[in-house]
RNA sequence: CGGCCCGUAGCUCAGCUGGUAGAGCACGUGACUCUUAAUCAUGGGGUCGAGGGUUCGAUCCCCUCCGGGCCGACCA
């Protein structure tokens, strides 16, 4: 029976696939299918002269078909893109048998359809490359139809497009939106640079748990989990800092960790609960060095990604070009508005950040009131890559005091794009010094700072038994991809953003229908015609219901004897 | 959490403050031996996101809910 669910093209593809199997052809074969080349390779290497490609194996799936008679053009695209094949009925059937031609080819093959060919690469008259087929092979059938773009010119039409669908299905988008698979593709290559960069320096990469008794190394709600054997709490981490340190304190001079971290947070194009980290911790080392560490870094990635330092990012032109600028954080306030602050005590600044629009309120202490003043006047004003350095020691619980300057820490952050991309300090190696920030920290809890960060023992305890000066970095994975992607959205360069899992329609069982009195093979009808729970039916006129009924026999071709009036009656009269 | 916008065929979108829906592509059938957004002819395809209200009558007006986007708030 026809599955009342079913679009028309899907129960058509259904019926093809069937077609296939009479025909004895398996549609979903085990065996391996060899390819010996791939669309790009041929597109940028084939010539006439060299008469290569004679003999290629290809596997991939139909984007387009265009099928005129006995010769037929279809696209097909693998892994490296796309490529013309030319099907001509003699050329693939050139017995007595036009079976595989005029039957599994033109009616039953589909778009999304993924096959094998194999054939010889010539150039047709219009003069695009195209594999010439002698052989074709179905490797999987498609029984969903797929959304059909189309492009000409380098125009696309009908482009898929709805976010919605683009994130849940994200399958989809990687098949219909080249761009989209080559943001991706430019996220691993930064991962993979950056990953050959410390590697080259010998520095270990590590993995840290991820389930922490106690979160800590940032400031941030935690996602909270349990685990049964022990009985106890669990959170997802925030920040591996203090794993990382731990190590350091064993005796590795430099190890880092690409970091899932997970923040339970607001979401919106900058952030997803779930998001990537790549920290970094070498001993004997200070936030200066740290600072050139970061730039020979990205502009590596740029230079690998880009084969140049300058990125496009929206109507910027970024240029990661070593040396970038630097600012101390109160020299950007003063080159940003004009005044500076470098002196002043709690009240003037309350009073300054008034004076500038910035709105701030009597929980603020004086490190706050610095960081929303730079957050309000000029974060967004920093367009190509800088370094702020110096930060207010409220703000930063895990970096060490400056060697020079009182009530500030060795902190920097790069802002690019108007957007932090990383965070480093030299770390906080006193652990008398630490334990009085970890108690301010308590004392924030207390008055109701939910992210304030909670006093972490084992790492105080860790620390006790020294920590060699250290510089420690982290740099957001996503964020820099959004960079160098060009990306206006976290979402577009996550495979899996975040969604909101859809609420399904309620549905009663089968069962209940049945209970309730209604034949069984008119129950998936009943449902079809929009009740989906036995309750809907309740108090609704018997004839509009037969109405329907019929209808939808008669439309589907059901072939079912229709119910009478009377019988309908009597079934809702029972639900009565 | 607040403001604005969106949800109609497999996809992209029309739809006059109200009379139960249209287009292009895709799909079916037929034609066509080098096409390329193939073309020509013809046909089918819709609980208009869900529920409620107003109305003789709702895709359209009102309310609630669901999902999404943008901006802001919060936040790195």
């Amino acid at each position: 029976m026809i599955n009342l669910d079913l679009s028309e093209q899907e129960i058509i593809r259904r019926q093809s696939l069937e077609e296939i199997r009479s025909l004895g052809i398996n549609p979903y074969p085990a065996a391996e299918y060899n390819v010996n080349t791939n669309s790009t390779e041929i597109l940028s290497n084939y010539s006439v002269e060299k008469n290569n490609f004679q003999d290629v194996s290809i596997a991939g799936r139909i984007m387009t078909r265009r099928i005129m008679g006995n010769a037929s053009f279809i696209e097909i695209q693998d892994d490296k893109g796309k490529i013309q094949v030319y099907v001509k009925r003699d050329n693939l059937c050139p017995g007595e048998d036009k079976t595989l031609y005029n039957t599994v080819f033109k009616k039953l093959l589909d778009i999304g359809d993924i096959i094998g060919v194999k054939g010889n690469v010539f150039i047709t008259q219009m003069g695009e490359t195209s594999i010439n087929a002698v052989e074709l092979i179905i490797l999987s059938k498609s029984i969903k139809p797929l959304p059909v773009v189309k492009e000409k010119d380098g125009v696309i039409y009908d482009a898929f497009t709805d976010p919605d669908q683009r994130y849940r299905q994200r399958h989809l988008d990687l098949i219909v939106n080249p761009h989209v698979r080559d943001a991706f593709l430019k996220r691993t290559k930064l991962t993979n640079s950056m990953r050959e960069f410390l590697n080259q320096k010998g520095y270990l990469e590590v993995e840290t748990p991820i389930l922490q008794p106690l979160y800590g190394g940032a400031a941030a709600r935690p996602f909270k989990t349990h685990h049964n054997t022990l009985d106890q709490t669990l959170y997802l981490r925030i920040a591996n800092e203090l794993y990382l340190k731990r190590l350091i304190v064993g005796g590795f001079d430099g190890v880092y960790e690409f970091a899932k971290d997970f923040r339970n947070e607001g979401m919106d194009r900058f952030h997803n609960p779930e998001f990537t980290q790549m920290e970094l911790y070498v001993a004997y080392k200070d936030y200066n060095w740290m600072m050139n560490t970061v730039e020979e870094m990205v502009e590596k990635i740029a230079l690998d990604i880009h084969g140049t330092t300058e990125v496009q990012v929206g109507d910027h032109k970024i240029n990661f070009k070593r040396p970038w600028k630097r600012f101390t954080m109160f020299e950007a306030i003063k080159e940003f508005t004009g005044i500076d602050i470098s002196q002043m005590d709690e009240n003037q600044l309350t009073e300054t950040a008034k004076k500038l629009g910035v709105e701030v309120n009597d929980t603020m202490g004086k490190g706050k009131i610095i960081d929303e003043i730079f957050g309000e006047m000029c974060e967004a004003k920093l367009i190509q890559p800088t370094f702020i350095t110096d930060y207010p020691v409220e703000m930063s619980p895990l970096a060490k005091k400056h060697r020079s300057v009182d009530g500030l820490v060795e902190r920097f952050e790069a802002i690019c794009n108007g957007k932090e991309i990383c965070n480093a300090y030299s770390e906080l190696n006193d652990p008398i010094d630490q334990r009085e920030r970890f108690e301010q920290q308590l004392i924030l809890g207390k008055r109701g700072d939910e992210e304030a960060m909670v006093l972490d023992e084992d790492f105080l305890k860790a620390i006790e038994y020294g920590m060699p000066p250290t510089a420690g970095l982290g740099i957001g994975i996503d964020r820099l991809t959004m960079i160098m992607t060009n990306s206006q959205s976290i979402q577009d360069v996550l495979f899996f953003p975040q969604m909101r899992q859809e609420k399904k329609s309620q549905k009663d069982d089968t069962s209940k229908f049945a209970d309730a009195g209604i034949p069984s093979e008119w129950i998936p009808i009943v449902q079809k015609s929009g009740h989906l729970t036995v309750e809907s039916l309740k108090g609704i006129n018997a004839a509009s219901l037969h109405n329907k009924l019929c209808g939808t026999n008669k439309k589907h071709k059901l072939g079912l004897a229709n119910p009478s009036i009377d019988d309908i009656k009597s079934w809702l009269e029972k639900l009565n």
